[in-house]
DNA sequence: AAATTTTCTTGTCATATGGCAAGTTTTATA
DNA sequence: TATAAAACTTGCCATATGACAAGAAAATTT
C-alpha cells in the first residue's frame, strides 16, 4: 500500500495514514492511449485523475478556428477541469493525451462522500485548486509582462521534460505565440 | 436581518436561513476610504470582504516595475487573494480602494470554522473560487486570442460600471496594452 | 526501406502595439 | 478661484510578432 504511486501524490498533506488509505482506495486506475481524449469540449467533466505515466494537454478552439494549448500535465500532476467538475457544466475545453498514460481516476460522487467526510481531504483539495489558481495568474500576467523569449526560457528552465516531449506548436500557443515565431526564439537562443 | 447586503450574496446558495443567519453575523463591517489599501505586497492576506459600495483594483509591480492590474471589483463582489489567504503565503498583489468603499469582511480563522461546520457554506465557498478560476482563464485565453480591441469592447459590454469609474491607464494594463494605444483605440470606435 | 505525413525552419512582407514626448483636458488641491 | 497634478490624446518612429508560403528535417505508416 505504502508503495502505490497515490501515496506520494498524499504523502505531503496533513492526512493520516489512515485517511491516505481510504482516499486511495476509492481511486481506480485508468489508462489513456496516445491521442485518447480524457474530456471533450461539450461534454461536463465527471472525473478527475493524478498521472502516473505520459503527458497530457489541454486545450480551447477559439473563435477563429485557432487550437490554444491551456496547459501541459505529467507524472504527479493532477488532471482537472475545475469548472466543469464542480459547477457540472459542458466544457469548453479539450483534455487529451500526448502520449500513452497511467492515470488514477476519480468520479465526482465519490469526490463529494471524501470532501465532505474528511476534513484533511477537503484541506488538501482546496489547497490544489489554489495552487491551480496561482499557476494560472502567473501564466497569465506573464503573457502582459514578460517578452514571448522570458516566457519560453522560464518554462524551459520550469518545465524542461515538458519542451523535451511536446511539439514546439503546443508550446507556441501555450506561450501565446505562433510555432513560427517560436522557431525563430529558438534559433536566437542556439545562437547566443 | 433578511435586508442586510450580505442576504443578497448568500441568499442565492443553497444555504439555509438559519446557516446564512450564522454566517452573515461573523461578518464585520470595515469602510475602507480611497487609496487606502486592504492588501499590500509582502504581507500574507488574512480576511477577504465583500463589497456593498464602492471600486477596489488589485495589481502586481513587474520585474521592470510596472504596475499591472489584475482586477476591478465593485457592488457585491468578493475581494480576496486565494493564494494568499489559503496558502498563509505573503502576496506580490497589492489591493487598493479607488473610491471610498463599504466593505463586509472575514478573517481566516472564522473562516475555517464556518468552512469545516456548515457543508453548504463550503460548497458556496467551492463555487465561488471556482467562479473566480474560470473567470481569470477566461481573461487569460482572451490575451492570447483576441486583439485587444475585442478585449476593449468586451470589457465594455460586461463590465460599463467599470469602464466609466476607472482610469484608462488602469483598465489599459488589465487589457494587457499601454495607455496609449487603448487611447487609440477609443478613438477608432468612437470614429465608427 | 519507401512513401507519406507531420514538424520545424526560414524568407518576405504586413500589422498591432510600444516608447517617447508634446500638447490638451480634466480633476484635485491650496 | 488659482494652481498644480493627473489623466488623456496625438504624432512620429521603432519593434515584436503575425501571415503566408516554400523548403528541409523528422517521425510515422505502409
Amino acid at each position: 500500500m505504502e508503495n502505490h504511486f497515490l501515496y506520494q501524490v498524499f504523502g505531503k498533506t496533513t492526512m493520516t495514514k489512515e485517511e491516505i488509505e481510504m482516499v486511495v482506495l476509492k481511486f481506480k486506475q485508468v489508462n489513456f492511449a496516445k491521442n485518447d481524449f480524457l474530456l471533450e469540449e461539450g461534454k461536463s467533466a465527471n472525473n478527475y485523475w493524478f498521472i502516473e505515466s505520459g503527458f497530457v494537454r489541454s486545450y480551447v478552439i477559439d473563435t477563429e478556428g485557432n487550437d490554444i494549448t491551456t496547459n501541459f500535465y505529467s507524472i504527479g500532476d493532477i488532471v482537472i477541469d475545475w469548472p466543469s467538475f464542480f459547477l457540472r457544466n459542458p466544457t469548453r475545453e479539450n483534455i487529451q493525451a500526448l502520449s500513452d498514460c497511467v492515470c488514477w481516476q476519480l468520479d465526482f460522487n465519490t469526490f463529494q462522500e471524501l470532501f465532505h467526510g474528511i476534513k484533511n481531504f477537503r484541506e488538501q483539495g482546496r489547497t490544489t485548486l489554489v495552487g491551480s489558481y496561482f499557476a494560472l495568474k502567473r501564466h497569465s500576467i506573464s503573457i502582459i509582462a514578460d517578452t514571448a523569449k522570458d516566457r519560453y526560457t522560464r518554462l524551459l528552465k520550469e518545465k524542461p521534460h515538458i519542451v523535451k516531449h511536446v511539439s514546439l506548436k503546443h508550446i507556441a500557443t501555450y506561450l501565446g505565440i505562433t510555432d513560427t515565431s517560436l522557431s525563430r526564439i529558438r534559433k536566437e537562443l542556439s545562437d547566443e
